[in-house]
DNA sequence: TTTGAAATTTAGCCTGGGCTGTATTTTGAA
DNA sequence: TTCAAAATACAGCCCAGGCTAAATTTCAAA
C-alpha cells in the first residue's frame, strides 16, 4: 500500500473534517425545510440529538461562512450557496446509500454508513459507484 | 432515503472523529516502527504534516488512553491494545484500498479515499467488499 | 389582554486538535 | 571533550464542537 505518507493525504482527511458539519447541516436545513415549509434550530437540535446552544453555534459559523441566513428568533434558510452545496451533498448521499444497497449492504447499515463516508468519496469514486449501480442493476 | 434523522446515527458519526485520528497515529506508529525500527515523534510530525507540538499532544493522548508509551525524549511504543488497534486499522484500510481498485478507481484516488473512509466502514460493509472482491478476482 | 410555555440567545465551561515561541535534553561531529 | 544541531518538552494561544444554566423573546391559549 506503499505507506501512504506525505502529509498532503492526510491533511486532506483533515481539513475535511471542518467541512463535514458544515454539509450535515445544510443538507438537513434543506431537507427540513423542504419538508415542513420551514428549519428552526430546534428542529436541527432534534435531527442531530445536540443541545439547542450547539445548534445555535453552529448556525453562526453556517452564516459567517455565507452558508445560511436567519434573523434574530427566526428560523434559518440557506442562501445559494448553502442550496448548492445541500444539493450536492444529498447527490452523494444518495449514490453511496444507493450504491451500498446495491453491494448487498442491509438498508440500516447502508444509511448509517453511508452518512459517515458521503463525505470522503471523491468524484473519482462516486463515479465508479455509479458506473456499477448501471452495470449491476440496469 | 427516509430522512436520516434520529439523533442515534448521526451521534455515532460524531464520536466517531474522536478515534479517528487515534486510529491514523496508531496504525502510523507501527507502520514507522515496522520499517524503521522504532517511531519518533518527529516521524509523525513528518508523516501527518502537523507540527511537533501536535504530535507530542497527540502522542499525550494515546498514553493516557492506553494505546501508546513513551518515556521523556525517547520513541513512542505500542501497549498490546494499541497494536490491536493498529492491525484492525491496517486491514481494514487494506480492504477498503483493494475494494476500491477492484470497483475501478485509480490508485492514486483509491488510497486518498481509503484514508477517509476506512473509520466509517461497518463490519457489514467491511463483508460486503471482501465479497465483491472475491466474486469478482478471485 | 395577559401570561405561561416554547424557542432563542448569551455567558461560561470543557476537550480535541491545531499553532508559535522558548527552554531543555540528546546526540553526533569537530 | 566540547559544542552546536536536532529532537523533545513546556507555556500559552486559537477555533470547533459539545455542554449547562440563566436571560430574553415569541406566540398561543386562557
Amino acid at each position: 500500500m506503499s505507506s501512504s505518507s506525505a502529509s498532503g493525504t492526510h491533511s486532506r482527511i483533515r481539513s475535511d473534517h471542518a467541512t463535514e458539519l458544515a454539509e450535515d447541516y445544510v443538507e438537513a436545513i434543506a431537507e427540513i425545510a423542504e419538508s415542513s415549509g420551514q428549519c428552526r434550530a430546534v428542529d436541527l437540535s432534534r435531527h442531530f440529538g445536540v443541545s439547542h446552544v450547539t445548534v445555535s453555534k453552529a448556525i453562526g459559523r453556517l452564516v459567517r461562512d455565507g452558508y445560511a441566513t436567519t434573523e434574530p428568533y427566526g428560523p434559518v434558510a440557506l442562501t445559494a450557496k448553502g442550496q448548492r452545496v445541500a444539493k450536492a451533498a444529498k447527490a452523494r448521499h444518495e449514490i453511496v446509500y444507493r450504491f451500498l444497497l446495491a453491494l448487498g449492504v442491509g438498508e440500516k447499515t447502508a444509511q448509517t454508513d453511508s452518512e459517515g463516508l458521503e463525505h470522503h468519496v471523491s468524484q473519482e469514486t462516486l463515479k465508479a459507484m455509479q458506473a456499477f449501480m448501471e452495470k449491476d442493476e440496469g
